[in-house]
DNA sequence: AGATCGTATAGCGACTTAGTTATACATCTC
DNA sequence: GAGATGTATAACTAAGTCGCTATACGATCT
């Protein structure tokens, strides 16, 4: 559901990172990480929930893609602030004339 | 510290959203949300930590100033994944074109 | 069919989070 | 100085999260 939350931890990050590359399966995605098969399991399904990630059954191995859509949709929620770092001038005027503590 | 679990919580996403618009004292924040003062103090206080806020003490208030900086460093983290919905075939073909073992 | 492999789920414990009310504390007003 | 105001912190609770081990379950192999 919430994006942010998908991405909040860092084992999940990671794991989008790597799916960036190319598609995976499950085990491959568990043979990068540490911790548990079951936690991976977890997260890829978190990963599922968010929209981050999409499963394509391959016999009895789940291919692991990244989907985009998400990222490309805080893309155009960044677009809201963008105007704050891109080079308008009264907007960095205006963020910058306070004396921080 | 973590941006995205700073702004996973929808509550904070959305001061932030409000900070967009200029600077808002502690009180004017509280106003506009139905939970309690100190849960917006709590919220304030994780946006502060995760440098998307600045305060600026003035007398007995303190006035909020949205930070942009983590909100750009999220715009360049998400330069890894733009060849994905930026039109460029070749990266969507080089997503494609394997095989996992 | 039975064993094995790949993956998901169940159930538990430790920890964190988000809310609440009560209170502390500095600043302002009188 | 005493009271009021603006904000933060403390203490607590309910609920969520992340890890683990054990187990379930379908797919594959023999």
């Amino acid at each position: 559901m919430n994006v942010f939350a998908a991405l909040a931890d860092p084992t999940r990050a990671e794991i989008v990172d790597r799916l960036a590359g190319g598609p995976l399966t499950a085990t491959e995605v568990v043979d990068q990480f540490e911790i548990s098969q079951p936690a991976i399991s977890r997260h890829l399904r978190v990963l599922r929930e968010a929209g981050l990630v999409t499963v394509q059954p391959a016999g009895r191995q789940r291919i692991y893609h990244l989907d985009p859509a998400p990222l490309r949709d805080i893309d155009g929620w960044l677009d809201r602030y963008r105007r704050f770092w891109s080079g308008r001038l009264d907007a960095l005027e205006d963020f910058m004339d306070q004396e921080p503590a």
